[in-house]
DNA sequence: ACCGTAATTCGACAATCATCAAAATAGTTC
DNA sequence: GAACTATTTTGATGATTGTCGAATTACGGT
């Protein structure tokens, strides 16, 4: 069966790369990529912001600006539940950045190992 | 034989997410991912720095803020050539990155399916 | 020692970013 | 609809980033 993805030999567009870069920037600050930590770790469930609050010492505001970040870049996805926002990470968003990202590395060129990515106990 | 490398369950500092971060900071800017596209696409020879610059559209000292920038997040390599500077990707340190994505996507939480990332025609 | 080429470093500037406190919005409950 | 809680938005500020042109360093050849 065909797989659904962008095949190998697909060239990417600039504003692909740029989508790409824009991303890995979001990823690209501490407290976002620990936000991202702790969202993936409650996957899929999410979590409400309050929550992850609690795991950050950061204030509201800025938390709330990282997750709009993270929102803009699709990385996370909200949903309201009553007064609560619930984040969840997109991990159709992330699937395709790590696959972007082997992709790179491991089939457009040899320059790193599949098996050093994948595997090891 | 045992792997060499961080094993599944190895928790991770603080210090080593912020270092992931700032290497996603680093491809998180156009300029600098296709920079880093590029010198993969010539690894493991690499490039000397004009002839990335002929690729890229900028001045010859944005580019080489861009390069300092990749290499001291460890991303590249230098390397001197006579008058000449090449660059390459640090393959050991992309495998890091990479690894350390899959392994938060696919390992650590099940959010993405490895075949998504990996297989695929 | 001098010249030419390669690349970096310096100095400057506008633009973006991270952060906070305070004000505003959204929703629930009474 | 008033009070309460959760979260965002606004406004402000300092810090970092991206970029450029000019000056500088590094190297090789003559």
């Amino acid at each position: 069966m065909p797989g659904t993805k962008q095949a190998a030999s697909t060239k990417l567009t600039q504003e692909e790369i740029s989508l790409y870069a824009d991303m890995f920037a979001a990823l690209g600050s501490e407290p976002r990529l620990r936000i991202m930590r702790i969202l993936l770790s409650a996957h899929p469930d999410g979590m409400v912001v309050g929550d992850v609050a609690a795991e950050l010492d950061v204030t509201a505001s800025t938390l709330s600006h990282h997750l709009d970040k993270l929102k803009s870049e699709q990385l996370v996805h909200v949903q309201r539940e009553g007064t609560f926002l619930r984040y969840s990470a997109n991990t159709v968003a992330l699937e395709r950045l790590l696959g972007f990202l082997y992709a790179e590395c491991c089939t457009r060129n040899k320059a790193v190992e599949p098996k050093k990515v994948v595997c090891c106990k």
